[in-house]
DNA sequence: TAGATTGTTAATCGATTAACAATC
DNA sequence: TAGATTGTTAATCGATTAACAATC
């Protein structure tokens, strides 16, 4: 249900744009393949944010639904490894876009120290201690090469991430009150697959 | 559902690297949280790959999930974008260890032409609708400038390809029969926030 | 006022789980 | 044979949807 929210959120802040003010249960719910009944029911679950027989504020909707997904402050994100896979990360604007902002990128090569990333300098990877307590930063990506994954995400723990965004392909564990997050873009392109085959297509 | 199928392929995969045969849904739903009468009614709507008594043959399950998620045969990808976020994702391993195999890599800008990434060559976008044609690759990973999204995957349609996955910031728009996946780093960022927030942390 | 659309209840649907006979 | 564990049925649970009175 929760993933339904912030699918609304991204098309309030499209519809925002665009200029709508107002959307009924029935606009919004066809624009992401949602029945109008639960949309209604999404919202009335945190509270009615609604007028009987006008619809919804577009732009009071957008800062209800942030605030209920923590996303109506700014929360500091770390990115750890500056590869490939950091760098795009550091380009990506996705997550400035709800209010997220790159605080700080570490790497272990010296060659990258100093290197800027998306308006981001790199640092070394033994300050992400002292950086994450001194900044409050509790959100972490890990973008670090797969046999580094497990003990890069130790020192995270360690130094006091709370959250870790895990995109290396190795499953890391962590204590249970740290919440890691292991993205598998594979799976949903196995996913898609699935569906093709079931419908008889061959790709 | 599927979403299970390929966390339980994960997991045995892993299960059989560690020299593990044999393995009870108990033992498996274990692995990933899920109940073990879940783990037998999944692959029960399939066939029955168990023995009463014993469990499941962890190399046999392997290669019965493979089959049903259509990973057990080799499939071409395109990536589009020769970007931060295409070198990426032609560098990352978790696609090709599913039997995903890269293609091509194409780009628009004259100097990335020849290029390689990952071991495989930069090719200039003109030339996408032949190679895909000749090579009959049917899906696309979407890594462009967010504003050149769009067009870029009308171009991919017109070329007859039949899975999109987009990484970019854009929500585009296609036929019905082409499947688009459009990839959403923050969402399951703000799922993560609002799990928090719930539970009465602060960030 | 008449039309539109909400918030909410009650009905439906589907997915999860407990339980157990079958059997390795 | 006794213990383990499947495949499957029946019960439970939760999520989705239809319907409608309330009201802007």
């Amino acid at each position: 249900m929760i993933e339904r929210l912030s699918a609304y959120l991204e098309c309030l802040i499209q519809l925002h744009d665009d200029g709508i003010r107002t959307i009924s249960s029935e606009k919004l719910g066809n624009h992401i393949g949602v029945n109008p009944a639960e949309v209604r029911r999404d919202f009335t679950f945190f509270g009615t944010f609604g007028k009987k027989g006008v619809g919804y504020n577009v732009k009071n909707l957008i800062s209800k639904l942030k605030h209920i997904l923590g996303s109506d402050e700014p929360h500091k994100i770390a990115i750890v490894g500056a590869g490939h896979l950091g760098t795009a990360i550091a380009y990506y604007n996705g997550f400035r876009k709800h209010g997220f902002y790159i605080a700080a990128i570490f790497d272990n090569d010296p060659r990258k120290f100093g290197q800027t990333l998306g308006g981001v300098t790199v640092s070394k990877i033994d300050d992400l201690p002292k950086v994450v307590r001194e900044e409050g930063v509790k959100i972490a990506i890990l973008a670090v090469p797969p046999e580094a994954a497990q003990e890069t995400a130790d020192l995270l723990v360690k130094a006091g991430i709370k959250v870790v965004i895990n995109y290396t392909t190795t499953l890391v564990k962590v204590e249970p009150e740290v919440r890691v997050h292991n993205t598998e873009p594979v799976k949903e392109l196995l996913h898609t697959l699935y569906y093709f085959s079931t419908e008889g297509e061959t790709l």
